[in-house]
DNA sequence: TTCAAATCTGTAATAATAACAAAATAATGG
DNA sequence: CCATTATTTTGTTATTATTACAGATTTGAA
């Protein structure tokens, strides 16, 4: 995996790979993953936001993550049972996610890679591994 | 994997040896998911019941669940987006998700088994591996 | 049998997401 | 460059899953 934190990659040429038009606000949520690989959830994403840019709509945030993830220029991740969150590393990676803080990481141990093959009949398109547990701030947290 | 669609084990003896009062409501919803493996809804768990437990409540339903995954007589999954879904069987197995029909079924494929380990300083405690495509069914509709 | 604890129930509140229509912006053809 | 059309954005409203809560019921123990 390359750097934790940013792909090396611009987030309009990305839109344009993946045939997104790229709209200002189209822009600045991919930019917006691809810079902060946080697995942000929409509410973060548009707070983050809004300050430069004061007319953003949610709305527009939840369209542009939807049409992001059906041209795959990002994945949706249901490890959160509360929120969706998402990620421009579009890679098959594992995800981690720590009960106590709830913060969503990746980890360094590669999953499965399932797509394309038949299990029981069954087509894979996707996969993905969640692991959950406690992260390491969390744990040491706990040590006194 | 033992018999895909039935878990050779009274629901009344699970509830005993997780720790849980094995009240009217508990038995009906653990049983309910011991003997049909098709990782329901909290809806469809209500609905199925309802006919026979005129007296039930949904918020007891959402609450014995609730209670049925902190103790471990069951388990949560998330791979769909839209409900939590539940399975009787803990022990580690693959999920799968059709995308045409939201069907969810084990796969005979093992998952990684990583509980206990820690993975970049994370202490791991649960994992769960999703996969996403067409089901059996769903591919031979479209063949046409 | 009585009292306290546990459980269940129904309603109301919350919060995430989707639907929708109007406003704004961008693209196209003359 | 203007007029028309298509696309995108926005804000409001609706929907739906889940949680909070308080009163009613049931259970268990003394």
């Amino acid at each position: 995996m390359e750097n934790k934190n940013k792909i090396e990659e611009s987030g309009y040429d990305r839109l344009i790979k993946c045939g997104i038009r790229p709209s200002v606000q189209r822009l600045a949520v991919m930019n917006y993953l691809m810079e902060n690989r946080i697995h942000p959830t929409v509410d973060k994403i548009f707070n983050d936001l809004y300050p430069t840019m004061p007319t953003l709509s949610r709305t527009t945030v939840y369209n542009t993550l939807k049409l992001l993830v059906e041209s795959g220029a990002a994945i949706m991740l249901t490890i959160d049972e509360r929120n969706t969150r998402f990620d421009a590393e579009t890679k098959p990676h594992t995800h981690f996610m720590c009960y106590k803080c709830g913060t969503v990481t990746d980890l360094n141990i590669n999953p499965p890679v399932l797509k394309g093959n038949y299990i029981d009949d069954c087509e894979i398109l996707n996969s993905e591994l969640y692991l959950y547990g406690h992260c390491p701030e969390c744990v040491n947290k706990n040590k006194n």
